[in-house]
DNA sequence: TATGTATGTTAGTAAATGCTAACACCACGG
DNA sequence: CCGTGGTGTTAGCATTTACTAACATACATA
């Protein structure tokens, strides 16, 4: 619990951006959320957009994925997946409001042009150096640009389904999920790439 | 392209609704990309909320798995692992714009009971029917409940890749990437779930 | 021709909303 | 005790917005 006038408006913004949307969201009910006068808002924050920028500023957690690759993997497939999904997904938590408040936005704060916009494609290319770099080690054989897809889109639908429908997601919580994940992409790690399966989808 | 007034509206509305969400959008904004004035816009729909939920009505699709299902799994599981991704991924494509409303109005039309956030949980519940079947018959011996979130969120992760940042994803489309999680998942098949690897997360 | 139907236009209303001005209150330090 | 800084209150302004009323126009059909 925040205790200044300016901490007590961040936050009560935080949490009405990111439920409705910039647009839905008026000033009035921001200071009222935050237990203050409206004019106390605009005394800090001068204008609506600008207390939305200093809201974000403030919220925005930068996710450090490079010191993760450089520092702590261990070159075991599987535990390092692991650790690659927990901290994703942890990195996703503290971000959820914000996400969610872009994803309410897109024209507001343009999508492609963000901290959170631009860590996938930065995740992407980390991911794909360190499958190369195990495939040249031999420990793994199968195609890398597949693979490095598969875990962003694993686990960004992994933290979708929780944000969308919790009650989907077993309450043991998703760590044996990414567990399970882990194990999967390791022993399927041992196998090139089947081709001539992709008739099945033709028939359909 | 519609050529009556009503689907004219419609139209617009779909596109504006799903990319500014409900209250972004105003009607006279609606009126002017349907090239029709704004009392026609009243004149067919008598207010917005209205308007908004007979757009909602004219373009959802409701997804039918249930057919798939019954009628097209081969018991192959790579196979049909292949079809269920290409079922589910024409699905929501057809359903994107009024997916992107739903994201954006989260409080508007409630995400918790409308035909979009209802089928996850009936294609997971399919999914775990389908994959026991195979367990019984030995084409299969992993964690039911494991895998069936697996390939839901993979696909809503796939999906909301390409939704949000589509250079992320190579030209060649999606396709080869289904082919290869379903050729993944059906090696994956044959093993056991391994226990006991769950430390490597806590070292983190 | 006459009548009805769908649409456009113009003007306007009531409410909401972002934002400002002016003034009062209160606590604290000198 | 006085001044200062942060806050609340009240009133209000300008604009936007959903929505209406009234009238005009074009077109088709009887």
């Amino acid at each position: 619990m925040v205790s200044t006038t300016e901490g007590k408006i961040l936050e009560a913004s935080l949490s009405l951006f990111s439920q409705k949307g910039y647009d839905a969201v008026t000033t009035k009910e921001i200071a009222h959320k935050a237990g203050v006068s409206e004019m106390t808002l605009f005394r800090h924050f001068v204008c609506k957009r600008k207390l939305f920028e200093a809201m974000y500023e403030t919220y925005i957690f930068n996710p450090h994925f490079k010191v993760l690759f450089e520092r702590h993997m261990e070159e075991n497939l599987e535990r390092d997946i692991i650790k690659i999904c927990y901290c994703y997904q942890e990195n996703m938590l503290k971000n959820q409001k914000i996400f969610m408040t872009q994803l309410r936005n897109q024209d507001f704060v343009s999508i492609s042009d963000t901290p959170l916009s631009r860590f996938p494609s930065e995740l992407k290319r980390l991911l794909m150096d360190y499958l190369s770099k195990m495939k040249k080690k031999g420990c793994f054989i199968a195609d890398v640009e597949s693979w490095a897809v598969n875990i962003l889109a694993y686990n960004f639908g992994l933290f979708m389904l929780c944000l969308v429908n919790k009650q989907l997601i077993s309450g043991t919580g998703i760590d044996n999920y990414i567990a399970d994940y882990a194990k999967q992409l390791s022993i399927r790690s041992q196998f090139p790439i089947a081709n001539g399966l992709r008739t099945a989808m033709e028939e359909n």
